[in-house]
DNA sequence: AAGCCGGGGGG
DNA sequence: CCCCCAGGCTT
């Protein structure tokens, strides 16, 4: 009997971008230092974790040098658990979204008082820790214990929206929700263990460096055969655009106040909020843009008329929902002085450059501090 | 559902 | 330089 060309068997597409997800993924994984050779073997999933906490928001480049430093010094979840918290800030320093360490360290004093220092090994049992939601708990069943279950970031939400052609915001829950589900199906197509784990990194690298927000590379990315959005035009406006936010301007005056002994000022952050538990030089915030950063400073420390404050730099600071216009004051401080101010500004310490450089310290106050590291 | 948390890279 | 990005917790 005549036959007509056999209609594309649903789930086809699926198996065959899921293939070649992992084909691609195996010629084109980047070198990282949580990346071990060869791919697709069970890694560590204390080693995971650290690295997955740490890559929430932050960039590759970024994390690359901060992990190294933190699993050399914290390398077991013991270790980690057993640890002071500032030990663990100071090697978060310049990463941001701080609460992470702290979250971090609750996690591993979880695993060990709950699960008697073995880390869970479901995505279910992995989301109960501090810090772990969907996205940590699918990466580190995946990549430690191969548990087919797709790590869904917001790459993967984007390549999966084009990949489909659906109109929707990368950060919208029920896109995200739809995308996790999306990715568990797409991924059990690859094949047997640990093809599966294998398509989900694919996924992530391949939001990462192919399919990026602006100007994907279509031309190279495996799935442009599949892709709905490339066949239709739509890759240039999914995912939707989400509206622009408008910050509030902060004014801040950090006072570098250094002894003769060249040590200088410096006090904690409160545990909570911007900065939290971070080191800074003593730092006053205030909105009325009519105050002059001298004047407030010179009141907030009851400077007398004796200390010569000089201005050593001014710099805006964007933050997600703040801009800060930073004034740095410096000042040379007599001992007489320096009774003063502590009594006026409790929990004030004094330390060398070399000693803050290895606390916890933000970005922003490394400048201060360290003239940026 | 919306707001809070840093920092760096790209156009 | 402005614009963009994004996981988990809290409210």
């Amino acid at each position: 009997m005549a036959r007509k060309p056999s209609k594309p068997h649903p789930g086809a597409r699926d198996k065959a971008t899921a293939q070649a997800l992992v084909r691609w993924f195996k010629a084109n994984a980047r070198e990282m230092p949580w990346r071990p050779r060869p791919l697709g073997i069970k890694r560590d999933p204390y080693v995971v974790l650290v690295s997955e906490i740490m890559l929430q928001q932050t960039q590759v480049s970024r994390v690359a040098p901060a992990f190294e430093r933190f699993i050399a010094r914290f390398p077991t979840i013991e270790s980690l658990a057993n640890a002071p918290e500032p030990d663990i800030l100071a090697l978060w320093s310049g990463l941001g979204y701080y609460r992470r360490a702290k979250m971090l360290h609750a996690a591993a004093q979880a695993v060990v008082s709950d699960h008697a220092g073995t880390m869970p090994s479901t995505s279910h049992a992995l989301k109960g820790l501090p810090g772990v939601g969907a996205y940590t708990a699918a990466a580190v069943a995946s990549l430690a214990f191969h548990e087919p279950t797709a790590m869904v970031d917001g790459n993967v939400t984007r390549v999966l929206l084009r990949f489909d052609a659906r109109r929707a915001g990368a950060s919208d829950p029920k896109a995200i929700a739809w995308a996790r589900s999306r990715a568990d199906a797409l991924i059990r197509h690859a094949g047997p263990t640990p093809a599966p784990t294998l398509a989900g990194e694919a996924l992530m690298e391949l939001g990462a460096t192919v399919c990026t927000p602006r100007s994907p590379r279509c031309d190279v990315c495996p799935l442009r055969t599949w892709c709905v959005a490339r066949a239709t035009g739509l890759t240039d406006t999914i995912p939707t655009p989400k509206r622009t936010k408008q910050t509030p301007t902060v004014r801040a005056v950090s006072i570098v106040l250094e002894d003769h002994a060249g040590r200088v000022a410096i006090e904690t952050r409160p545990a909570k909020g911007m900065w939290a538990s971070m080191v800074q030089a003593p730092t006053i915030e205030w909105a009325d843009d009519s105050r002059d950063a001298t004047d407030v400073a010179r009141e907030a420390l009851a400077l007398g008329p004796s200390a010569k404050l000089r201005e050593r730099e001014r710099f805006t600071h964007q933050t997600t929902h703040r801009r800060f216009e930073f004034t740095v004051l410096t000042v040379r401080v007599t001992d007489r002085m320096k009774r003063s101010i502590e009594r006026q500004r409790p929990g004030l310490s004094w330390a060398t450059r070399e000693a803050i450089a290895g606390m916890g310290v933000s970005s922003v106050q490394a400048r201060v501090l360290l003239n940026g590291h």
